[in-house]
DNA sequence: CAGGATCCTAGAGGATACTG
DNA sequence: CAGTATCCTCTAGGATCCTG
């Protein structure tokens, strides 16, 4: 495989699309810390929508980041959880948390000034 | 301007923010290779239109992260470099642009197979 | 409970023309 | 050369209603 970066599809935007839609970062967040039901997301996240909850859900089950179990009972028991391959994300996700916790500071000082 | 809203804003969404752009990322990696004139940026970036390279080249300087230099020449003559504070930002996209590539490599397999 | 199906809006981004 | 200024398109996301 060719690793020169710049003829292929820039690995960055990759990153981005998975993490991009509104919510994936802090529905992915809170899948770090256990495994979560979908009402379970809905509370945690309560501006989002239905629609996005599940469809963002689609989306990063798609990628293989995360996994979706249906338990077959009465009511409906869905339970989401990150995947193996989907926890290789926490390391970028912690250094991506550090620079955006700093970068925030210092637009927090610079408007106070 | 205040900071009341003290919500602890996602910080992965702030990177998100800062690199979000479509060209965005593609940018910023061109200049991390070296300073760069605004025609450079056309020429290394074909598809980007001059409305969105303008955009998100302002985007970057109010984040901080690029340095924009007019020299007082005709024809105009105008540079755009990473700042100290935007090369911090560097080890943060190599840790993304890995998890990328691998996640790219992943998918071309998945869908080869 | 965990969604699917519809309809709708705002804003990111594109196309084109013009300029100091 | 390095942009502005308009106008336009397209889609991510929101609101609402319905169901196995």
């Amino acid at each position: 495989m060719n690793t020169m970066i710049h003829t292929r599809e820039c690995p960055i935007e990759t990153v981005i699309n998975v993490l991009g839609g509104k919510w994936k970062p802090m529905i992915y967040w809170h899948l770090i810390e256990s495994t979560k039901r979908f009402s379970d997301l809905e509370r945690l996240i309560p501006a989002v929508s239905q629609k996005m909850l599940t469809q963002h859900l689609r989306d990063l089950e798609k990628e293989g980041l995360i996994v979706r179990t249906i338990h077959p009972v009465v009511p409906p028991k869905v339970e989401y959880a990150l995947s193996d391959y989907g926890k290789t994300l926490i390391p970028v996700l912690e250094v991506m948390c550090a620079w955006g916790e700093n970068h925030n500071e210092r637009k927090s000082e610079e408007s106070a000034s």
